[in-house]
RNA sequence: UGGGGUGUCGUCUAACGGUAGGACAGUAGCCUUUGACGCUACUUAUCCAGGUUCGAAUCCUGGCGCCCCAGCCA
């Protein structure tokens, strides 16, 4: 197995003894939504890598900008990681709002050093002064200001004396740098909101540049693992660091996850919340954590899919089918099987007893005998898929129709021998006999047959809400600022009155199950005690859809 | 346009001067009491042009494409 360029980073880090021999990683996210897809790629990353190396992995809120954050965030990224990662990190959850006095005599040392000033330039001129690609920057009249004056201004800053956009902090660094992030980047500003954590007691916040190496450095991170957008910023976080002698942790970008038909920018997924396009940031067609839990997708899958998809620095858009896979696989081995029929048509045995049902023997998952058997019970009355059904089947549909025989999983082989219909000529029920030889699905005298249908008793069965849930968008790329043109109509159509096989009915909030020849389906969180509601997880695959579609453009 | 990054099958990803390999997708089969799972086979790639070398995806030179940066967001 080859090591990725993080690994690769790592152990010869280890080799030379760079950091003693120390792992030690961190996920920061901003409080300020809910975690998706893309952030399981980082988090499954440094995560892993603490466990791998034996190392260290701290969560660590980057709470610098109170407009925006809020504690339902923090509760459910917390969730969200303990999910994902298990108790890594328990107890080593840390806040950058801990920090903020240390950061604050960071900067008067600064400052007293000549090396940060106060600006007085408004948001416009300073975005003035900042020049172009083309031009270099002006240098703020702040700069000229004395350490004595500066940290005077600072102070006052900090008792609140000022409102908001009046003032900054900024480091006196290179007003010409080709990075704009070294056009004396903005340390300080003035905020007068309330901070989830700190209250009241801050009249400014640190910039993101300013604050997170600061972080890194106070947690004793060696390996500060982000995503590429910030390659540019890595100059001022060792500018920083270096300016004030602290200790230096490496900072390491990498390629952030996108995938086909998903949007994951924090601004679209809170307007699809905020807008009501969806149900909610845990609506089961979200990429966010909470989301995919809520559906069903275990933890191990996708941790198993950020293994697969590797860790690189090249832009790359993931087929979401690759997510899709990873969730089959896992549940593959692990769901128990049960037969469920979400659109039902009517089949009568007319050779079958009247009054009587009869208990058959059903294995609980094929790829785990541990899981053992179940009863499932048979009768006069049954109901199959209605796609189950053809009165004039093309070439390759090899189910049920009228003169043909199949096998009704794990019961008896069935012969159509009439089609019922109503008066607008809809199928409404149809008439078969049964083997009583065939009983339990195998035919004595080696007749085959090419087709084995999933069934549920009437007289049995529960009745449940069945969510099928499937792609948001229906468009491979949907990000734009159009994306919301792209939203898939069907991404959730509601099954009222599925059929289950009894055993269901008592299936606890969460539980994941194949529903045989369908899908897996979870227990949603909206289901009651006699108001089951289940969630598509994810599709089998499908090959007579796909034999299909072939036939359409 | 200044700065930074990055180009390998359709999509991800490996190969660290020595047979361009794997996964997903696709195609064709096999198997099957799930048209699932599993199994087999096949198709398809080094951005371009020069150079160095016995030998280049890899090293050098020059192009070209794509991504990021001009928030008092992170």
């Amino acid at each position: 197995m080859s090591l990725n360029f993080i690994e690769e980073i790592v152990e010869e880090d280890n080799r030379t003894g760079k950091w003693e021999g120390r792992v030690h990683t961190r996920f920061p996210p901003e409080p300020n939504g809910y975690l998706h897809i893309g952030h399981a790629k980082s988090i499954c990353l440094n995560a892993g890598l603490a466990r791998k190396y034996n190392g260290t992995f701290n969560v660590r809120f980057d709470d610098t900008n109170p407009a925006k954050e809020e504690q339902e965030y923090v509760d459910s990224i917390l969730r969200d990681v303990a999910w994902l990662a298990g108790d890594v990190a328990k107890d080593r959850v840390f806040f950058a709002s801990d920090y903020f006095g240390k950061m604050y005599e960071y900067a008067e040392t600064l400052v007293k050093a000549g090396k940060a000033y106060v600006c007085d330039l408004t948001p416009e001129q300073m975005r003035e002064y900042r020049g172009t690609m083309k031009e270099p920057g002006k240098e703020s009249p702040g700069r000229k200001r004395t350490p004595d004056e500066n940290l005077e201004l600072l102070r006052r800053m900090k008792a609140g004396e000022f409102e908001e956009g009046t003032y900054t902090v900024r480091a006196k660094i290179d007003m010409a740098s080709g990075n704009f992030n070294l056009r004396d980047p903005v340390m300080y500003r003035i905020v007068k909101a309330h901070h989830h954590r700190t209250g009241d007691t801050w009249a400014i916040y640190p910039s993101y540049d300013w604050a997170h190496g600061l972080e890194d450095s106070l947690e004793k991170i060696t390996h500060s693992i982000c995503t590429l957008e910030f390659e540019n910023h890595r100059p001022l976080y060792d500018w920083f660091l270096n300016e004030l002698g602290l200790y230096h942790p490496q900072q390491i970008e990498f390629a952030r996850l996108n995938l086909t038909y998903t949007v994951l920018s924090k601004r679209k997924l809170l307007e699809l919340v905020s807008g009501r396009h969806v149900r909610g940031w845990d609506d089961p067609r979200m990429p966010t954590i909470s989301a995919l839990r809520r559906r069903g997708y275990p933890a191990a899958a996708v941790r198993a899919f950020c293994d697969e998809i590797g860790v690189t620095r090249v832009d790359s858009v993931i087929d979401v089918g690759r997510l899709e896979n990873a969730v089959r696989g896992d549940l593959n081995r692990t769901a128990e099987r049960r037969m469920a029929v979400l659109k039902p048509l009517k089949v009568v045995i007319e050779n079958w007893p009247d009054g009587t049902t009869e208990a058959l023997d059903a294995v609980n998952n094929p790829e785990d005998e541990a899981a053992g058997k179940r009863k499932v019970p048979f009768g006069k009355v049954l109901y199959i898929e209605r796609d189950d059904f053809m009165e004039n089947p093309p070439k390759k549909f090899f189910r049920l129709s009228p003169g043909r025989e199949v096998r009704l999983r794990y019961a008896y082989f069935v012969t159509c021998k009439e089609v019922k219909k109503d008066a607008a000529g809809n199928v409404t029920e149809v008439v078969c006999t049964y083997d009583p030889a065939t009983k339990g699905g195998d035919s004595p005298d080696g007749r085959k047959v090419k087709a084995t249908l999933h069934w549920v008793a009437a007289e049995t069965a529960a009745t449940a809400e069945v969510r099928l849930v499937d792609r948001l968008f229906n468009v491979e790329s949907p990000e734009g600022d159009d994306y919301l043109k792209n939203l898939n109509p069907k991404s959730l159509e509601l099954v009222s009155d599925a059929k289950l096989e009894p055993s269901l009915a008592t299936a606890d909030v969460g539980r994941v199950f194949q529903f045989e020849r369908l899908g897996y389906f979870n227990v949603d969180l909206d289901s009651k005690p006699g108001k089951l509601v289940f969630n598509r997880t994810v599709t089998l695959k499908d090959a007579w859809a796909k034999e299909q579609a072939k036939g359409e453009p």
